[in-house]
DNA sequence: AAATTAATAGCAATATATTGCAAAAAATAG
DNA sequence: CTATTTTTTGCAATATATTGCTATTAATTT
């Protein structure tokens, strides 16, 4: 292969997927880390992509993906992610809503799992097309600009013809005894038709959102099946919620 | 074998592959090395080719994915997105697929335009959330890793159900002979059915997309209703498109 | 702090380019 | 047709570019 072909290539890769790993493309293109680093060191040179450690981002790199820095609680976050991915097979349906912490879901999925992912959220959807063994299903509608994610009867229609093996759910407002709870109807009603529909039910809350409660209601603690926080189950913070017969993990 | 054979079949060669390798050259043609290195420069003297280290590409492929000085075009996009702007009246519902020249569209949209958007692209929907007065509308389905847009049955029959009165056509390939075309067939056949609901269809290319053909045809040019690039429409790169009944603009 | 991963620099092997030159082939003039 | 000129070709010597490797350093993660 000639070298421009190379460049070409990497070039195209880059702006079709807004980065690119380095290794990934050492190893597609049958070369060698140095060659590849060269190369991208040579682009960015032209000023035709933008080198990183470990690879490269396309210039016309969207601010959209995810940056960890600016997200709130990263840390918690990352926990309870973990804990969530902890819960996922292969083949499993997921269905999974918007929020940060879903998002850090996406962001450190285990790259052999396969699962088919269902989502109403474009940011959670554009992280997840990162992930290279599973599938994304993404419920079309009406986009919700303060939420970004898809809402309204075409949504919740669909929402009701999936059957999803598992459901995590991101929460505004969490309360032993108001339940779930959000600021928005449109999303309480987008909320309501993924917990039934699914055959399980965690809501992903972060200590802060513990014991809060919002104007709009989407259920009570009683329709989910658990609840996944950053804290050890047997913290004391927890308490009000352990005699409610759900999940504390 | 005279030297014009030659010249002319490394040309046809250079063409359908898209590439040569001098050594392939020298061999097949039973000449040397230095001598097939000659041809070849002659011909890129003639501009028929691009001469590269170790052979020499096409000059299409060179047009594709690997122009000399900035790749991503973002002076050109800007030209295109205000022409495509200037076409779009409140109220109108307007379909808009994925690509960098759809997202500069969003990005640049003046904030007093009310108008619905559909997309079937992640990012452009992303960049569609940030305008104050449109309403966007997300085609669910599929969602294709390289291109993060949604695909496959369910995205053809929302585009059946919906009548938009314009249509924003990001291209791959844009040809005055074989048309618009594209990598991937999954993309293809949402093409087809983007410009089979829409009553008016514009592809948006920069120079660098004219005159280039991938594997996948989406349609003929007849069956769109103009091309919107950075040139000025008497351009002479723009010669070819002309006798086709169709907008350049 | 230790382990992992990536980047850098220098080097050697190989591939490709460049140049000048001479022989061969082709074109041209007489 | 022959002699002369021009063009083309292959070759050798030299220069440059590319690549993978190693050792070392730097950055990142655990």
């Amino acid at each position: 292969m000639l070298k421009k072909e190379r460049l070409s290539l990497i070039l195209r890769e880059v702006n079709i997927h807004n980065k690119v790993i380095l290794s990934d493309l050492s190893q597609k293109l049958g070369v060698s880390d140095d060659t590849i680093r060269r190369d991208l060191q040579e682009l960015a040179d032209d000023d035709k992509l933008i080198k990183v450690r470990g690879g490269a981002l396309s210039k016309s790199y969207q601010a959209y993906s995810y940056k960890e820095n600016d997200i709130y609680a990263y840390q918690e976050k990352t926990i309870i992610a973990r804990k969530a991915i902890s819960m996922l097979k292969d083949d499993m349906l997921v269905l999974i809503s918007g929020g940060s912490t879903n998002l850090e879901i996406a962001r450190i999925l285990p790259p052999e799992l396969r699962v088919t992912f269902v989502t109403v959220s474009l940011s959670t959807a554009m992280q997840l097309m990162e992930h290279p063994n599973s599938e994304t299903l993404f419920i079309g509608g009406n986009l919700s600009k303060s939420a970004k994610i898809a809402v309204g009867g075409e949504v919740i229609q669909h929402l009701g013809e999936i059957r999803p093996d598992i459901c995590f759910l991101g929460v505004n407002g969490i309360d032993a005894k108001e339940g779930l709870t959000e600021l928005e109807m449109e999303i309480v009603t987008v909320k309501r038709a993924m917990i039934k529909s699914s055959r399980k039910v965690y809501a992903l809350a972060i200590t802060e959102k513990l014991n809060s409660v919002r104007k709009m209601r989407v259920c009570n603690l009683s329709e989910i099946d658990g609840i996944i926080t950053e804290l050890n189950p047997q913290n004391p913070m927890l308490a009000p919620y352990h005699n409610l017969k759900i999940q504390i993990i």
